[in-house]
RNA sequence: GCGCCGUUAGCUCAAUUGGCAGAGCAACUGACUCUUAAUCAGUAGGUUCGGGGUUCGACUCCCUGACGGCGCACCA
């Protein structure tokens, strides 16, 4: 880095500014390497050095210097802007004096701007041959460059390249910076959100915002981060689900909403769990569960579709395939399929030791709603790789689910689960005003008995739906998880930008 | 929280049994005006993650701490 200060001396003293303030680009990379091409294919040959001498003239474009080829009275560079890259060709007697003296103090990761006539090389590789050159913004830290290779394929095979997974997360600027893949993945998660959006909108439901800081949090089982309001000095949460404000909204006769937004949940670290992390809600009137079901399956399928092409992805070595129709078995037929219990008939005392040999050893403190959710993440949720709904879980797991039609053991919720891990949760919401009290009630008991991961009693909520709320389904989907399946990612890390690290020094 | 593995130059990695800490790329100096993992000649670059210990001697062994990966546990 020494040699660089030195460097941003010199240039001071040549009259460059190192920093300069604006560059106006006539073509993005990509674009000005396209448009050649096509002016190339409109006037005929496009053999290296052979046919007519074609040129695009007078192109300004920018970026970074990614690559550097020093031939003493000339010199090759790749540059690279978000989406594209271009080789130039400084020549030093075409720029003069200036211009010559600037590409001795030039360094990799530098942002230039040059201008200049496109030409195709003797040895093909579509070239900005530059007439004039601006500095941009001088690298003082060195960027974690590898040594690229381009095969005749195309095919792009890094050497030596920024890999470190902490310090990729940490310097995700620099990440990006080196390692275009990356900013694919990102590319590509923000065209996810977009299809969801345009799909959703398309279909007549409205976004909203609702609260992140909640006087009380509600709407999933999860501990909450807890922060302090000062001026009215009272206890706030970062809300762990958006349910409960949603379905206010649907008793406000705002029929179809949906929310994408973080929810943050004070639980642990791994490969699907980042404590902040994007959910997409979305609550409609007069469906049940069985509808969300369809909605559900059409939504990913087509939303997948419209962003990658397709609906087969590899996923951490498995192939799956997200097109509608995905198979539905019922929680209780999975429960006793993968653990030979029966989930009505077992006793506690069953449901404890099965949860024992499992390899658990706290299962002697566990509510039997506890025991249940334990047997079945660890026998059949682990197990099921193709996208499945799984329904009618039972009803104490589910306090703001409506009882099953006919089998009030049970609530008319389901969990759709892919390569393991949960995608969608989702109800036939409970829309009874004095039941969802007695469920609060039930929650609040859970609570006094030491589950500090059940609800609180929410009396507002309670009132909304004393106003009278429709019948109404809804759900609610991980979308970093999502963007994983999609993207070949198996870290929710490697699809948040920014993801939760524990701190550290810079030097 | 528990277990296993890891942390060496800016980056990617070596270092035999405990015996002089090395390479490629990047950087720097020089040569080269169609190169593309450019090439050629040379130079410099280190608190071996921190702290403690064992030893004549520690990158290497022991203890401890930090950070990270994986697995388990927790977790809609």
């Amino acid at each position: 880095m020494r040699d660089r200060y030195a460097k941003l001396e010199k240039l001071r003293e040549i009259g460059v500014d190192p920093y300069a303030y604006s560059f106006d680009p006539s073509h993005s990379l990509a674009r000005a390497k396209t448009e050649f091409e096509v002016l190339e294919s409109e006037e005929g040959e496009t053999d290296a050095g052979e046919g007519p001498h074609v040129e695009l003239p007078g192109v300004r474009v920018a970026g970074r210097i990614l690559s550097y080829r020093d031939l003493g009275g000339s010199a090759f560079a790749h540059v690279g802007d978000a989406d594209g890259r271009i080789q130039i060709h400084l020549k030093k007697n075409v720029l003069g004096e200036d211009g010559a003296a600037l590409m001795e103090l030039l360094d990799l990761g530098d942002w230039i701007g040059v201008e200049g006539d496109i030409f195709r090389t003797r040895r093909g590789e579509v070239t900005v041959r530059v007439t004039s050159l601006d500095l941009l913004s001088k690298t003082l830290r060195p960027l974690p460059f590898g040594k690229e290779e381009v095969l005749e394929s195309g095919e792009r095979i890094v050497h030596s390249g920024f890999s470190d997974l902490a310090q990729r997360y940490r310097q995700r600027y620099a990440d990006l910076a080196v390692n275009p893949e990356v900013r694919e993945v990102f590319r590509l998660r923000t065209r996810l959100t977009t299809e969801l959006r345009r799909w959703l909108d398309d279909r007549g439901f409205i976004e909203v915002e609702t609260p992140v800081l909640q006087p009380l949090y509600g709407g999933a089982l999860a501990r909450p981060f807890t922060t302090h309001h000062h001026s009215l000095d009272q206890q706030m949460y970062l809300r762990i689900a958006d349910e409960l404000y949603l379905k206010r909204l649907i008793v406000g006769n705002m029929d179809r909403v949906y929310e994408i937004g973080h929810d943050f949940r004070n639980e642990g670290i791994d490969r699907t769990h980042n404590p902040e992390f994007t959910m997409l809600e979305l609550y409609y009137a007069y469906a049940d569960y069985r509808d969300v079901m369809e909605l559900t399956e059409t939504l990913v399928s087509d939303v997948v579709t419209a962003v990658a092409g397709t609906t087969e992805f590899e996923w951490d070595g498995n192939t799956i395939d997200l097109a509608a129709p995905w198979r539905r078995i019922s929680w209780a037929e999975a429960f006793s399929e993968h653990t030979g219990l029966d989930v009505v008939e077992s006793t506690t005392e069953e449901l404890t030791e099965a949860v024992k040999r499992s390899g658990r050893e706290d299962a002697d403190g566990l509510s039997r709603v506890q025991l249940l959710d334990s047997l079945f993440s660890s026998h059949v949720e682990d197990g099921i790789i193709h996208p499945t709904f799984v329904y009618d879980h039972p009803i104490e797991m589910s306090p703001l689910a409506k009882p099953t039609r006919g089998n009030p053991a049970f609530a008319e919720r389901f969990e759709a689960i892919v390569c393991g891990f949960e995608l969608v949760n989702a109800f036939s919401e409970l829309n009874d005003p004095l039941d969802q009290w007695r469920r609060f009630a039930d929650q609040a008991q859970l609570r006094a008995a030491g589950d500090d991961e059940a609800m609180v009693i929410d009396e507002d909520y309670v009132r909304a739906l004393e106003y009278g709320m429709p019948p109404t389904g809804g759900f609610g989907m991980g979308v970093d998880r999502l963007v994983m399946l999609v993207t070949g990612q198996t870290s929710i890390r490697d699809v948040v930008l920014f993801p939760v690290l524990r701190p550290e020094e810079v030097e």
